[in-house]
RNA sequence: GGGCCCGUAGCUCAGCCCGGUAGAGCAGGCGGCUCUUAACCGCAAGAUCAGGGGUUCGAAUCCCCUCGGGCCCGCCA
């Protein structure tokens, strides 16, 4: 069609919200968006009547909902148009949309008021869309490997699978106190006893802790559990699984230079370091595995650790290695081998003394996943967790009696992951706070 | 929990150092304009300057406290 052209003959019905209205006299423009994009309405007082045309404009406001009906048009500018018949206001934006220019820029806003940042911000739209397409990938993924998505309990009496507070809750009619649970692994474990060999869940997460750019009270985790194999397997899966999701993060956020360097940084092949080898070196401190509690806990004061004393032996190794090793962990790393005090319900590695069958991703000095080949006896199991529970002071493993009890009956060899997804979304699309993956984040009430 | 920074109209910002009683653009109102696309032109309106206290003849501006947020540290798989 021609600038200045119009269909007569053919009609066109579309809806969507205003998103900006340029008025000229007795002719006024119209830009109209939905999820597919924009379009330009052309009103005019010639075709509509006088009167029609001014009331239309007279209500019309930035943010209005709209159904219109018309011709095809080009305006005298080339401006593909509808040249408008009919006007059928279906939601009347009575409170402003942000600055049409410069959109929502309060950082606290955008995230109390998400809806209008997605209204103002097509980025963010995208990102979110981007966030979604990833997580049905994976579930994709782990599907056609045969794995098989599960809901396990979000309230349990005890929360156990890892060192963390739980959120505390109670249920009126068991007159009992309740916990958030911090982790998926030990119902999920419990189905490889009963004999569901590969299993998942991706579903929220609950940590009573602080709040920053990496840490969110509820999180969105990743937890993969397979039967006959063990961690070298894992690995194997999770940098495939990287690999795809890389492939798409890039087509699907095409304009994103986040994602351009996320999609780059997680194609493998990775680098990987051994924990303690990696620890001494950094450090300059030698043989960590012999030393003491004592040792490790003064070594942790040295590096300016502030954990309680009493914590147990694993959580100041753990301190040495966030202090020494994890600021150098840029490029995604898979750091291998914990010292088995770390990791209660890890098998001891078949060849390192006093370590474990581990391994833990990271990426930009953030811990995105970790995975064991899974401790299966339930004697070691239980004096592991006892082992946790000589440390009165810090956050512990919770002693599960029932899980122990369900390690009795006979879990297959294993190996399982789990995955931070929030962080992993954040690495691909290179969005910098954990806030900006998480439609609602938790923030305080007002 | 500690340190630093920020909070001015519905939105985006200026004013704060150096105290003199708040200014613009967008949105909204009124008027003009039949080809714009961050439309334009004119007029009028819109602000307990986050809240409270203090210093001062006078506080958005200086000081203290509180609330909310951001960044760093601590704590946290």
């Amino acid at each position: 069609m021609e600038p200045g052209g119009e269909r007569p003959d053919e009609t066109m019905r579309v809806a969507g919200r205003v998103k900006a209205i340029r008025v000229h006299g007795r002719a006024a423009f119209v830009d109209l968006e939905d999820r597919t994009g924009s379009l330009q309405l052309l009103l005019r007082s010639d075709t509509l009547g006088d009167e029609t045309y001014r009331r239309w404009l007279a209500d019309l406001d930035p943010g209005d909902i709209l159904g219109a009906e018309g011709h095809p048009a080009v305006s005298k500018r080339g401006e593909p148009s509808l040249a408008v018949g009919q006007l059928t206001l279906l939601a009347k934006a009575i409170a402003p949309p942000p600055e049409k220019y410069h959109g929502l820029q309060d950082v606290e806003e955008r995230i109390r008021r998400r809806y209008l940042d997605l209204l103002a911000s097509p980025e963010t739209r995208e990102l979110f869309r981007a966030r979604t397409l990833l997580l049905r990938e994976m579930r994709r993924y782990l599907d056609a490997a045969g794995f098989l998505e599960v809901e396990t309990p979000i309230l349990l009496p005890i929360a156990s699978g890892a060192a963390a507070k739980p959120f505390v809750t109670r249920s009126s009619y068991l007159d009992a106190e309740l916990q958030l649970r911090i982790s998926l692994e030990l119902p999920l474990k419990r189905l490889l006893v009963g004999g569901m060999e590969r299993v998942y869940e991706l579903g929220r997460t609950f940590r009573n802790e602080d709040m920053d750019s990496t840490h969110s009270p509820e999180f969105t985790e990743l937890e993969a559990y397979w039967a006959y194999a063990d961690y070298h397997d894992m690995r194997r899966l999770i940098e495939r699984l990287f690999e795809h999701l890389a492939d798409h993060v890039r087509e699907w956020l095409p304009n994103s230079p986040g994602a351009e360097r996320g999609a780059k940084d997680f194609k493998p092949p990775f680098a990987t370091v051994d924990f303690v080898d990696e620890l001494e070196r950094r450090s300059g401190i030698p043989d960590l595995l012999s030393k003491s509690r004592e040792e490790l806990r003064a070594l942790a004061r040295a590096a300016g650790s502030t954990v309680p004393d009493d914590s147990p032996a694993g959580t100041f190794l753990d301190k040495l290695f966030e202090h020494y090793v994890e600021p150098h962990l840029e490029a995604l790393t898979f750091v291998v081998d914990h010292p088995a005090a770390t990791t209660p319900l890890a098998k001891r590695h078949r060849s390192k003394p006093g370590r474990v069958e581990r391994f833990e991703m990271f990426y930009r000095q953030t811990e995105l996943g970790n995975a064991y080949t899974e401790l299966n006896d339930p004697d070691e199991q239980e004096r592991r967790f006892r082992e946790q529970l000589v440390a009165r002071g810090g956050d512990t493993y919770a002693y599960d009696a029932d899980f122990v009890r369900a390690l009795a009956h006979g879990m297959p060899p294993a190996t399982g992951i789990g995955v931070g997804v929030d962080r992993l979304v954040m690495g691909l699309t290179g969005a910098s706070s954990i806030k900006d993956v998480i439609l609602f984040p938790l923030v305080r009430p007002r």
